[in-house]
RNA sequence: GCCGACGUGGCGCAACUGGCAGCGCACCCGACUUGUAAUCGGGCGGUUCCGGGUUCGAGUCCCGGCGUCGGCUCCA
């Protein structure tokens, strides 16, 4: 009755859980006797036999909150999950089975790429050298087109006093998600009175603030507009307990973060030609399958005028038309200062994942009083664009893990080639070519312990490695090598040279498919 | 934060109704020298997450904490 008086009253266009003018309730009847068991107030539509429910399976229980809101009680759930066929089902649980597969949390381990010591905390990761490689490659990769792209590099601390997050609202607004504050440098005398009164100190839970100090460091002239200011910053947040997740959500993570100020002129070429960078980059690693998601206004939590997000949000809403890509509504999703756009790409197995958001902020250069001086000669407030293309580094990486089952491209493998000899015999003449690869830059290996040859393909084939080099006693005589790649077909005699062009033109390509013997048969040929 | 499940060498697991903590992988040593996914033998490694309690006796039962996992809520 509660949820008929809360939610029947609303127009019959919008979507609730109960009525919309109209209150529907089913009836489940006993399949032999006919005989009413109990009724369903359900918005429906239900289906009218279960007879059609061809195959079913029980998966978890958990509570969830009455209504939604965490003010609520609980309620025990039990999830399950039916299909029209015993086939569509299998063929579900086989989805779900490769997603644990590729979950980047057991990959992450047996790749020997990060870790979560309970020393540490939770949801705070440290990561080892073969992840660390990872993340430097992506890292330099990224920087690299940055500064095509015209972008400045700056750096920020990773503390800073509470007048800041005041200044720009994040206190405001995020105080419960942000770790508390260290009240420090108080003073006392010696009869114990209070001389100097400490400062609150926080960790940052986001850059913006900052790079807004580092534009109003000095004038501004709409000459040095659009002024693009990038930099990898750390930043922590006190997320709930129950919500930590591998690499995807932590309470310590690196933004590949930046803020562009320009001219109103400037607003919407700068957001499709950042729209357009964005996917590009998202591509070079490999994903290509997106859409956008333009979430607005969330009228209970905002600051600003009606105007201000107003135009905000058209300008977003253009480029997102400007960019032919599919456009998703997320109606009330914006952050309390500005609308924004997301993209969203899809994996390999079709799972979709949130990765660049590109918000236009009206309320940070308001805050924070930053201008510029025109070619009138007067002083304007500049527009302020957020935007985050990894959104993370970490949960980049964990994303590329699940997305590539952690078979990485070679350019991003840590190990690219492991280089086996048949017998001992030939260990030397492989470190040789090992030397010659890394001369090359090549990350190379030489697997020269005391396993046999069999169990060393295993154990690189394993650790995923696009690369495998085997020497026996005819191929060190010939000055050649035998291939075997990560998917397992091989080609071999390749002399030495030839080899070593091989691997540092596919690295150097970029190319994200695994390497195979059948594509460089055809090159070669 | 809330609900539920679970915490045993680095990793994956076993240990009856409360009765000597064990196996595989990894690691170390030795032998073997092999042409495309695991050679053989030996060895090291444990305060059974932490703290309290019950008991003659606790990995096992009880209480509290920490952590992980699955959900809910949240996600600038």
């Amino acid at each position: 009755m509660e949820l008929i008086g809360l939610k029947g009253g609303g127009s019959a266009e919008e979507s609730v859980e109960v009525g919309g003018g109209v209150l529907t309730m089913y009836d489940n009847l006993d399949a032999r006797s006919g005989e009413r068991v109990w009724t369903d107030l359900c918005r429906g539509p239900h289906l009218p036999t279960t007879r059609r429910i061809a195959a079913f399976t029980l998966m978890r229980s958990a509570a969830a909150y009455w209504r939604g809101s965490e003010k609520n009680e609980q309620l025990q759930r039990i999830y399950g999950t039916a299909w029209a066929s015993r086939d569509d089902l299998k063929a579900y649980l086989a989805h779900l089975e490769e997603a644990a597969k590729r979950d980047h949390r057991k990959l992450g381990a047996e790749l020997d790429l990060f870790s979560f010591p309970d020393e540490i905390g939770s949801g705070l990761a440290v990561f080892h050298p073969k992840g660390g490689q990872l993340r430097r490659v992506m890292e330099d990769y990224s920087r690299r087109r940055h500064q095509e792209a015209g972008y400045e590099f700056v750096n920020s601390p990773h503390i800073t006093k509470s007048t800041l997050f005041e200044t720009s609202g994040h206190l405001g607004f995020y105080k419960e998600s942000m770790y508390p504050a260290m009240h420090l440098d108080e003073e006392y005398g010696s009869d114990g009175e209070l001389r100097r009164p400490g400062q609150d100190y926080y960790l940052k839970p986001m850059n913006c603030p900052f790079h807004c100090l580092i534009f109003r460091s000095r004038g501004r002239s709409y000459r040095e507009l659009p002024l693009r200011l990038f930099e990898f910053g750390s930043v922590y947040r006190y997320e709930k307990s129950g919500v930590v997740h591998g690499l995807t959500r932590v309470r310590g993570m690196t933004q590949d973060d930046a803020h562009i100020y320009c001219t109103p002129d400037q607003l919407q070429d700068e957001i499709k030609s950042l729209l357009r960078f964005v996917i590009d980059l998202l591509r070079d690693y490999g994903l290509d399958d997106f859409y956008l998601e333009l979430s607005t206004r969330n009228d209970e939590k905002y600051v600003g005028t009606d105007e201000q997000w107003a135009e905000a949000t058209d300008a977003l809403r253009h480029a997102a038309l400007d960019s032919k890509l599919e456009l998703v509504l997320d109606p009330g999703g914006a952050a309390f200062y500005a609308p924004k756009i997301s993209v969203q790409a899809r994996d390999a197995i079709g799972r979709t994942w949130q990765m660049s958001t590109i918000q236009v902020d009206l309320q940070m250069p308001d805050r924070f009083e930053l201008e510029y001086q025109g070619a009138d000669g007067e002083r304007h407030q500049p527009y302020m664009i957020h935007r985050a293309l990894f959104g993370s580094v970490e949960r980049f990486i964990g994303v590329l893990t699940e997305h590539y089952a952690g078979a990485f491209p070679a350019w991003l493998s840590p190990v690219q080639a492991v280089a086996i000899p048949i017998s001992d015999d030939q260990a030397d003449y492989l470190f040789d070519v090992a030397r010659r690869l890394r001369e090359r830059g090549i990350r190379v290996e030489v697997d020269d312990s005391a396993d046999r040859m069999q169990k060393k393909i295993r154990t690189a084939q394993k650790q995923k490695v696009p690369f495998m080099l085997l020497a026996g006693a005819a191929d060190a005589e010939a000055e050649a090598v035998s291939f075997r790649y990560r998917d397992g077909s091989q080609r071999n005699g390749i002399p030495i040279e030839q080899a070593i062009a091989e691997i540092t033109t596919f690295v150097e390509t970029m190319v994200n498919a695994s390497p195979t013997a059948e594509q460089f048969a055809v090159a070669a040929s």
